[in-house]
RNA sequence: UCCCCGGUAGCUCAACAGGUAGAGCACCUGGCUGUUAACCAGGGGGUUGGGGGUUCGAAACCCUCCCGGGGAGCCA
């Protein structure tokens, strides 16, 4: 591959020549001074070059680097105030390395930005942008918070399996496949694989993609989006939330560490997420129906939360907001019954703020194997496919609970987006799957 | 499946009350030795989503179909 410098890393080498690798991602020109923005992955850097101070045949090739065009460039880095990232390069050698024609984004304008129509077909071409490649590495260390965070608690990573040969919840569509002639469906929740992970290593977590065929066509849902599911022996309600408050600051934190480049080009409001920090307010759903009673919502106690509901809610508060105590009959069956009213579930859900909705849901589960029983035939289950989630409770039954967070709404929250088609590389869309 | 909004140049959008389809960006030509969404001058580029209707005249009004968007339901 040779030796060359990332644009990254240029501040270590100013006076010095390097070579960058990239492509070209914008260019100016004033006469005999011009400019070319180079982009090689790591970050943006300005190029430059007068007439006269290099070589007329690496001059000329400015009209060759039509945008996106990959080059190899070598020059002295220099410091300089005007640069936006603090260095630019004085060049004294450039090569093409393959061209690109009409490349179909236009320039970066904030007044000419192509709808979603015309820019998910180019999908593939679309991640290379400045808003996109800031999305991308904001999601990368969202990630990354999320193993940390876990592994600095103890937590096993076990994944869970993907094809399934049942309904986790038997609720919302699932997608279905041939599996040896036999049906498998594509999962849609790890939560009950992890109920038994964690019976095996006390805190475990499963992170993956999830699938649902619900025919939803809206700005916070995908057919397939990621999942983070952790599980824990021996919690309770209250050990749930604390966990999860937990995970939410601790990602806000890293991101607001080590994101600012990419959340200013996202123009992010950083105030709003400088103000996630522990604890989060706690509501339970009856005060929440209340409270949205009070600001004029047509709401009785046990409907569920709508879109505008909770975007209400969240507005209340600064920070996420954490919705406990639902009505059971609006939550899944392996929810725990509050002993102290069995009308409510130990159920949590967590909002993010600025109306971007339910972020988190969680609960205790239900360990006794009688009420389990009971549940499954409530909400006509088959129990034969839930045989052994049911020996988790004939072999040592414990309290436990979990929860789990959707990657790409917490990234389309963190980013400030609008839809959460943006957050994820390859969006898998109602009727949408190409590229 | 239902409700709402939209479809005009490659992209983003104008075109008032029905009267010759326009601007910015992209692209091409020329100019400029510090541009940051560069700027200045010029140029090419249109079956106004399709079909039908009303009218002297339709991008605009009516009907219909197609496509796109986001909201309901369901959920992360």
């Amino acid at each position: 591959m040779g030796k060359f410098t990332y644009i990254s890393d240029l501040k270590k080498y100013i006076g010095e020549e390097v070579e960058i690798r990239g492509w070209t991602y914008n260019k100016r020109s004033s006469g005999k001074v011009r400019f070319v923005i180079v982009r090689d992955g790591s970050g943006f850097l300005q190029c430059v070059m007068a007439k006269g101070q290099i070589d007329d045949s690496y001059f000329d090739l400015f009209d060759e680097l039509t945008l996106e065009t990959s080059t190899i460039v070598r020059g002295k880095v220099r410091e300089d105030q005007r640069a936006p990232g603090g260095v630019e390069l004085d060049l004294s050698y450039i090569k093409i390395v393959g061209p690109s024609e009409n490349f179909p984004i236009p320039k970066v304008r904030e007044d000419n930005i192509p709808d979603p129509g015309v820019l998910l077909p180019i999908r593939h071409l679309w991640l290379r942008t400045r808003r996109q490649w800031a999305i991308m590495r904001i999601r990368h260390t969202i990630e990354k918070a999320i193993h940390d965070f876990y592994d600095s608690l103890g937590f096993i990573r076990i994944d869970s399996p993907i094809l399934t040969p049942a309904a986790c919840e038997g609720t919302t569509t699932l997608f279905e496949t041939d599996y040896f002639g036999e049906k498998a469906y594509l999962s849609q929740s790890g939560q009950l694989y992890q109920e038994a992970t964690c019976m095996a290593h006390g805190k475990t977590y499963c992170f993956g993609p999830t699938f649902r065929a619900e025919k939803s066509k809206t700005r916070r849902h995908l057919m397939e989006f990621w999942m983070v599911e952790p599980e824990i022996a021996y919690a309770e309600l209250p050990d749930v939330m604390e966990n999860a408050e937990g995970l939410i600051t601790y990602i806000v934190e890293k991101v607001l560490e080590n994101r600012q480049e990419e959340l200013k080009i996202l123009e992010r409001d950083i105030s709003k997420l400088e103000k996630v920090k522990k604890p989060f307010p706690r509501i339970s759903y009856t005060e929440a129906i209340e409270l949205l009673q009070k600001k004029g919502f047509n709401i009785k106690w046990g409907d569920d939360f709508g879109g505008d509901e909770e975007t209400a809610l969240s507005e209340e508060f600064d920070r996420p907001v954490i919705v406990h105590r639902y009505p059971s009959r609006i939550k899944a069956f392996y929810m725990k019954r509050d002993p102290e009213n069995p009308e409510l579930a130990l159920a949590m859900d967590i909002l993010a703020p600025e109306g971007y909705g339910e972020i988190v849901g969680g609960s205790q589960r239900e360990d006794d194997l009688e009420k389990l029983l009971e549940r499954i035939k409530e909400f006509n289950l088959p129990q034969e496919a839930f045989e052994w989630y049911l020996d988790l409770r004939r072999y040592g039954s414990v309290p436990h609970g979990g929860y789990g967070l959707g990657l790409e709404r917490t990234v389309a929250w963190i980013c400030g987006l609008k839809h959460v088609r943006e957050t994820i590389p390859f969006p898998r869309m109602l009727e949408k799957i190409y590229p």
